[in-house]
DNA sequence: GAGGTTAACGTATAAAATACGCTATGTCTG
DNA sequence: CAGACATAGCGTATTTTATACGTTAACCTC
């Protein structure tokens, strides 16, 4: 994301959290920013300054296609990260400035959220021309600057999304997937486990799977059909929710 | 919020949506930039550029602060507005730029909502030294810059916290309510009609509320007891949530 | 004291969540 | 090739929650 021509605000910036789901667990995409990936507090998340006169949703989103190479990803707003102090080490700074060719002060920054079907992103590619790599969400302990705080943030709002919005879980899942595949997504985000037998129960009643009439192959038990989700049936069938918690 | 020796950021600024509730509809608090309120679109969100190295969060808290005197207010991170254009008006542009003395090209803005008891506000004081008024969100049709897009999002937000999160409506109500007030304020927020009499069984629930012995006097009708919202019971006996929707 | 209005309590029914039993169908192992 | 094993897939019983609506109580105004 570095130019020589460009002019960055340098208190401006956007980092990604970026999300994906390999049918066992939750992933994230994080950068090394030494190549090396042995020391947790080098990993970062994918971001940049933004440069001037750039809408920040759009910058967002040149930044993730250009860390992927994939176009009309779900991409959301997370929250904004404000303290003054956020750039507190001086190896961080002058890594930004390096970087950037911009001296800076403070930097606020926007987060966003991104939900990836993992089988759709080239993994060579992102290691190769960016250092970025898929990790498990549950084994990451610390990352640069703030980054860990926000990424925090970013499960937190994604479990609040999940449970009002079933959309979130296929946006991770591949184009097919077994009703397992989503008992799985949803209790890697929410940290629930659900009964199988009542989980599915559940997920019958939508309108949105549409059965493929295909079987798994090669696993060591019963084979599970496979579904599609419709997002047109989703939108037209959505039923409001009218509930309110005491 | 001006001030002859401060050094503002020129791209960094946060807006307040302050909600209030005068027990029949919801308020907004804005300002009206030219003394005169003949013209809706005049009227703006109370917010300002922010300082150089000062934490957003705490600068939104401080121009909440400053304007209504109140101290500790319900104050929370909204949604942060960075399109390009946003100030696409040249007397939006000046008008900022002769306030705060300062030559701007884009401003990224982090949105605040806040929920203040209305008795505790000094609606004369916050007339008189800032053109400060409480009105009614209906009758908000148009306001300055992109305010009203703004003061859109906090409503959603607002509606969907009121959902999981009955404390939104208790910070908005006085000290001492009755059972319909609770009722009033969640119907102004959701614009949903409740069944008076299933909607107090469900409020029956809670452990929250605490009655008082106290009636309502020089009502019309039969006075409702007046309760008291506990805090500090209400996080104790908090259940989880633990659902998802299809 | 009649009429209007909301409070406050109660009952009946429908829908949803939860708990758990059981059979089916594939792969893997000895 | 029989039996173990694992998950798929279907079903029933029970509890909890939501929804609909009847009824009396207590205050005001005229």
């Amino acid at each position: 994301m570095s130019d020589a021509v460009a002019q960055y605000n340098p208190s401006i910036s956007v980092d990604c959290v970026v999300f994906g789901f390999d049918s066992k667990n939750l992933k994230i995409l994080l950068i090394d920013q030494n190549g090396d990936s042995l020391n947790d507090s080098k990993l970062k998340l994918p971001g940049s300054l933004v440069r001037k006169n750039r809408d920040l949703d759009e910058y967002a989103d040149l930044v993730l296609k250009e860390l992927t190479g994939l176009d009309n990803v779900f991409l959301r707003q997370l929250y904004t990260f404000g303290s003054a102090d956020r750039i507190s080490l001086k190896q961080d700074r002058e890594w930004i400035e390096k970087t950037y060719s911009v001296s800076i002060r403070r930097i606020v920054s926007t987060a966003y959220y991104s939900l990836i079907k993992i089988d759709h992103s080239n993994e060579e590619l992102m290691e190769r021309s960016h250092n970025a790599r898929w990790y498990n969400v549950s084994s990451v302990r610390t990352l640069a600057l703030d980054h860990y705080r926000i990424l925090t943030k970013g499960l937190e709002v994604l479990r609040m999304e999940l449970r009002f919005n079933p959309i979130i879980g296929f946006e991770l899942l591949p184009e097919k997937f077994s009703l397992r595949n989503v008992q799985t997504i949803y209790e890697a985000i929410t940290g629930i486990n659900y009964d199988n037998r009542n989980f599915r129960k559940k997920l019958g009643q939508a309108k949105y799977l549409t059965p493929l009439g295909e079987k798994q192959k090669g696993v060591a038990h019963k084979p599970a059909l496979l579904y599609r989700f419709d997002k047109e049936k989703y939108f037209n069938t959505r039923k409001e929710i009218n509930l309110f918690y005491i």
